[in-house]
DNA sequence: GGTTACAGGGCAATCGTTTGCACCGGGTTT
DNA sequence: AAACCCGGTGCAAACGATTGCCCTGTAACC
């Protein structure tokens, strides 16, 4: 026999009245029923009084939120979700969350959704598009109430978010971001940092500046690119493209990419690295070559990640793109768009933009 | 007008009858509902049919399957668990995601879950307990099918996790357990990996071996003192508590501990610290004090952080607890028990302990 | 006194899916 | 011929909460 039983409780009540006795303590999950029942009332009383609806007296709420507590009753927020199709759910996607990048990112959106009574739901694409797929497929039958994403590096089309939209889930960009206008994201403008980042290298007197790049899907590797060639530009000088590499963010791909600017007739005096990441392994393998790192050669970066402060070789300026900032702001913006969601028609729908802007760090 | 509508698309089936036109496209996202009404079947069916039910005929469940597929069906996650009382995603909360430990952890935890068919909701603590209630709070709301928590440093006793059991949620603790024997845990021994690494250091000719400790209330700190003592114990040396110092993980914390050790008459000529990030903070405060990192004293310690490999003065010796390991462990156990939960009682119910070997990594 | 007004609360539909049971027609069994 | 069986399907309840609408009793009004 279960205490949810009425007629049990009852039981008890009459059998211990002189006790005043009341079961309170529930083998199963309280519910608005159960509530319901023992005070005798209906349950949409129940559910209105716990809401606080003006039509129920203050009496009577006292008693339902007195016994909802006694009862520790919480509402079954699947049964309010499959009601009200919402779930306080967002999913969040990156690439990887051991990048110290994404895991300040998703404090930042996390503190933010709880700040909001969202909850999320996680996933890593491992940078393969294969797994964000699926990871999308399992948030979209978790039937999350919006989306924030940060693209695989092998994403350079996002087909499979596009069958989001039927089932009305909204979705932010974050960081890595397509380059669609028609689309929701908040990111860096690294164009406006990198000409800055390569002011200063001039400014420490260095002439031949390299830069290792990341894939080409990646939007923010073309805005790198873009602020290196406007950098270089600014001072008369001609772009050698000679001086560009690319790396897939692997060890070889990225000690690959030194090599050969090492092995150039006239090699460079600096190179910036994609991220901080890229350049711990652009150091390792200058380091096997014997350069003096940060003296025959500076390295610069972007991210500015905390271990910079203790690693043997840090970049001596690094970008930091203040992904706390970007994933409270990726939230913030997602919280929005679920407010005005059933304002506006989709037909009618205005796409959000948004840019964190960037600040260069020096390590001395 | 919506499409989900019958009426409408009888409309336009007679209207273009001819055409044989049948409306596929939905505005609307589709439901077995909305199946039925299409082919003149019962909701039923179409429920059975889509599961293969061995009373529906293969005609019927050809066509359910066909216009499913055809019209994007993709079964109501939400009413599913509703009904069934399960939601296929499990609850994580671990202190901080930033750590390399965890977010190693958290890659074997969910790169098994979504072998699994579940999905991972997530929260972080902050290291705080508060915080820490807050979100197994939200995880509850969420009902959560099961939860992998790693206690924060501030949690001593998990009365808040205690409520869980009302909604039928098992838990697993993951590396931060508690050492009650009346859970389900999985952890790393580092009672054995302790002696090992101050076998080693006295092999090394190191005769004073100090330790910088964690929180009490976390259990792995009080492994890692047994350890110590035994490891100094076995060469019949007198335990020195004074060469046994705590931190609380912030820098200060540890800056004082060491400052401690340093000023002692006879200062340590080894030091342990509690894991990778406290060894970095330490070595900072001894760089300070124009202590030869590895050479005056030689600095040992846990985790073994993927940075290491970088940094200007990795620990000598660091202890690998596989996070990663440990998360695939954690995951199948709750795997395991969701499964034989229906088949057992709560009362006999048996609980699971696994313990992960650690190795000891060697930096030279 | 009769009507209105309103406070307070109950009824029942609803969300999408599952599932025990009833039903129905035709063939098989005694 | 009555009783059964069985493949194939539909009916309706159930899960927990919300909410529009209806009902009842009492007080205030003309």
């Amino acid at each position: 026999m279960r205490g949810r039983s009425f007629w049990y409780n009852y039981k008890i009540i009459v059998l211990s009245l002189n006790l005043a006795y009341i079961r309170i303590v529930s083998e199963s999950i309280p519910t608005i029923k159960e509530i319901a029942k023992r005070l005798n009332v209906s349950v949409s009383t129940v559910s209105r009084a716990l809401s606080d609806h003006p039509r129920i007296s203050a009496k009577t709420k006292e008693a339902v939120k007195e016994l909802a507590k006694a009862l520790n009753y919480e509402p079954n927020s699947k049964a309010i979700f499959f009601k009200q199709k919402k779930s306080y759910v967002i999913g969040v996607i990156v690439p990887h969350i051991y990048e110290d990048f994404f895991s300040k990112g998703i404090s930042g959106i996390e503190d933010t959704a709880l700040e909001n009574g969202y909850t999320i739901l996680f996933g890593q694409s491992h940078d393969r598009i294969e797994k964000e797929r699926q990871v999308v497929d399992a948030m979209k039958n978790q039937r999350v109430d919006g989306l924030i994403i940060s693209l695989s590096k092998e994403t350079n089309k996002s087909d499979h978010l596009k069958t989001l939209d039927a089932y009305n889930i909204p979705v932010v960009y974050f960081d890595r971001v397509p380059s669609l206008a028609n689309v929701n994201k908040v990111y860096c403008n690294l164009f406006e940092g990198t000409v800055d980042m390569i002011e200063w290298l001039f400014k420490q007197d260095r002439k031949r500046i390299a830069f290792i790049n990341g894939p080409n899907a990646i939007i923010a590797s073309k805005e790198r690119l873009d602020g290196y060639i406007e950098g270089i530009s600014r001072r008369k000088l001609k772009v050698d493209m000679q001086m560009v590499e690319q790396t897939d963010f692997s060890e070889e791909g990225t000690h690959k990419a030194v090599a050969r600017l090492l092995g150039l007739k006239k090699p460079p005096d600096a190179i910036i690295s994609f991220n901080d990441y890229v350049h711990m392994d652009a150091v390792k393998y200058a380091l096997k070559e014997h350069v003096k790192i940060n003296e025959d050669i500076l390295f610069a970066s972007y991210a500015n990640i905390s271990v910079n402060k203790h690693t043997a070789y840090p970049p001596v300026v690094s970008i930091d793109q203040f992904p706390y900032s970007q994933g409270e702001a990726a939230m913030k913006m997602l919280m929005d768009i679920l407010q005005n969601k059933s304002d506006e028609d989709t037909a009618t729908k205005a796409f959000q933009h948004k840019e964190i802007p960037v600040a260069l760090v020096y390590n001395s």
